[in-house]
DNA sequence: GACAAATGATACCACGATGGTATCATTAAG
DNA sequence: CTTAATGATACCATCGTGGTATCATTTGTC
């Protein structure tokens, strides 16, 4: 299981890599020689970026994208939610319904509760957060 | 995303069902009257469980299984292992070796610890406390 | 002005995991 | 002997995801 889709992944790397200076426009050429994230996937990732309102586009010669917010109004729970959907641990309810297990379901219940403690972590998780990890680290 | 795999989460069901009366012999036609599961997909999934040691079963006429552990003893992480393989959230670092990201992935990391909590609370978690679940709430 | 290098928009493809089915052999109750 | 069950497999279909390709448009540079 992943928590985290490839295109949350790659988007997260690429935005720590804008963070490190915020006025420069990145390509994603450059993104694919620095970090070698593959670039025409990073072209369909960054432009959904684009379109959520995270990053500012420059077209032609010489252009590619700014970031737009400060990195701790980036919320690692909302790129995952642009780039996958609605995040829940237990889902089979919603689109097929073939759980009559509306009360007799105690896993859901379970599942529900673990789910809750995740997404409160996740939710107050920032980019900023992650840049201190990133110079703690190494 | 969904932390249970349907053939897990049939799995709890059947063993729950089966666990109200330990002693009896469930085919898979009756889990398919009783509770709606899939009959054919259901035999796959029981099967899985004899193999594994949780249940007996009975060839023949009149035939099915019989749960071979106390409810106790059934963990759902036990399952959910069975059924899905190695449980992780964050497992991109195995497959593909795509991630060079061994030092500077400070959300793999972030990643890791939440994992770290879901998986102490699955752990914890036993068939027997769904039974007082399922027995407490309505 | 021509060319190169970038994004905008979109359509398309490939693979794997998962949910689910089908088949044949074997066993045992009635 | 028939029926109803499991044992063991092999197979199929669908869908999400990762990834590619294409054409139009924009813009800096020579």
């Amino acid at each position: 299981m992943n928590l985290l889709a490839r295109s949350t992944d790659y988007a997260v790397r690429a935005i720590l890599f804008m963070a490190q200076d915020p006025d420069q426009v990145t390509s994603t050429a450059e993104l694919e020689s620095e970090l070698g994230l593959p670039r025409p996937f990073m072209r369909k990732t960054l432009q959904t970026l684009q379109k959520s309102g995270y990053l500012d586009s420059v077209k032609g010669n010489k252009g590619g994208f700014t970031l737009n917010r400060l990195p701790s109004a980036i919320r690692v729970f909302d790129l995952m939610t642009i780039f996958q959907g609605h995040i829940s641990l237990g889902e089979c309810l919603f689109k097929k319904e073939l759980c009559s297990c509306v009360k007799s379901c105690p896993l859901r219940k379970e599942v529900k509760k673990m789910e809750l403690g995740l997404l409160e972590r996740l939710k107050k998780l920032t980019i900023a957060d992650l840049m201190k990890d990133q110079k703690a680290g190494i």
